[in-house]
DNA sequence: CTTATTTTGTATCGAATGGTATGCAAGTCA
DNA sequence: TGACTTGCATACCATTCGATACAAAATAAG
């Protein structure tokens, strides 16, 4: 928290530029960025296109940085989810159950993974894009399979694991968790997707 | 094939349909439905505006037939993948290789498959699309539950497998393979990811 | 040949797009 | 108070969008 700031020079803005940024994801990740227009995106926000401008820059860096919220905030809450000294089994299910419960919101309806439901469509013609998008997917990786290894020093998986391709397809779930969220899926077939993964990974007598 | 069929009246159409479905649908490949304007698919099938719209509609309806006949080909390719009556193991193994091999193709770079790359990010805001995706994605679930429970019977899989969770997350690591094709995984990490699924699923002994 | 029928190419339509110029409003600083 | 700085709102711009009207071209039928 910054305190005590000074109060800057001229006219004080009349909207919060996170609040904002917030509803401009929100107006993509419903229709993805391309079928979002500028002004969907003035609606969404309460700014006017010139704002919107000074506030962010172009729509390109407008969803660069709603973009960019989704990676850092995925992370974050991956690596929390997981921190807990408790068992592997219970650390994935809450993961997942979070992951389901999250893809299922959606105003217009529910809409997955911001990453997933947005980026991948653009991914192959934006190099920008598929850095954001490829990075997101590697720290995912990472984050399952820091944990998977740590169960592993535990003696709660086999030395034997390939700890690695076991993350993968852990992260493998949570995208298609995304995908079937946007399909209409409903929430019973995703949480049953997140068990039966957690039941691979874990076995299933460890219930 | 029809044969014999008496020549149409007026003047002959100077192209194949079906060839510009695919060229349309190559199109809408790299850039996604909304990005992909009618002057692109004019530039990718040949055709100029008023012909798109004599064969296939407007261009929502030829991004329909699009879908649809991604839809009916991945079906029947997963079908006729998994007949052959051999363990499980090699018939799960030769779909994620074929599916690694097709989704790393692409004039402009890897793109997946199709129904993800494309279709997700639409699936939202669009009934029609979201209920195409939908049966694709449940169409690949029964063909993975069906050779699952084929392997049950055989013994290759214990009787108390959850087939319907499993075939999920053999859905999910396909779905998965799709998605990091697009953001730009190379074919080793994409392979990797079908090998781990299928040791988690057939057990790693099973080599 | 003429006529009927269908496709193709050009040219264009109105609307929506991303982006911006300009003047007014709301503050701080001296 | 008055100069200065910054954000806001209206109006506008050129371009591109999806879609179509219309006439020339190509073929079969009569």
């Amino acid at each position: 928290m910054v305190q005590n700031q000074p109060r800057p020079r001229g006219r004080p803005r009349s909207y919060d530029p996170a609040v904002a940024l917030d509803q401009a994801r929100a107006a993509f990740w419903n229709t993805g960025y391309a079928a979002t227009s500028l002004d969907d995106l003035s609606a969404a926000t309460g700014l006017n296109r010139p704002s919107l401008y000074g506030a962010f820059g172009d729509k390109k860096a407008l969803y660069l940085k709603a973009l960019e919220k989704s990676r850092a905030e995925t992370t974050a809450a991956l690596a929390a989810a997981m921190a807990p000294d408790e068992h592997l089994r219970a650390a994935l299910t809450r993961v997942y159950e979070a992951a389901a419960g999250l893809y299922m919101r959606g105003d217009l309806g529910p809409r997955g993974c911001f990453l997933i439901g947005t980026a991948v469509t653009e991914a192959v013609d934006d190099p920008e894009i598929r850095a954001v998008l490829a990075a997101a997917l590697s720290e995912i990786d990472a984050a399952f399979e820091a944990r998977i290894r740590r169960a592993m020093e535990v003696g709660n998986l086999p030395l034997s694991t390939d700890a690695a391709g076991m993350a993968k397809v852990a992260t493998a779930v949570m995208n298609a968790m995304a995908v079937r969220a946007r399909a209409g899926g409903d929430l019973a077939s995703l949480r049953a997707m997140g068990a039966a993964v957690v039941d691979l990974i874990c076995g299933r007598a460890g219930r």
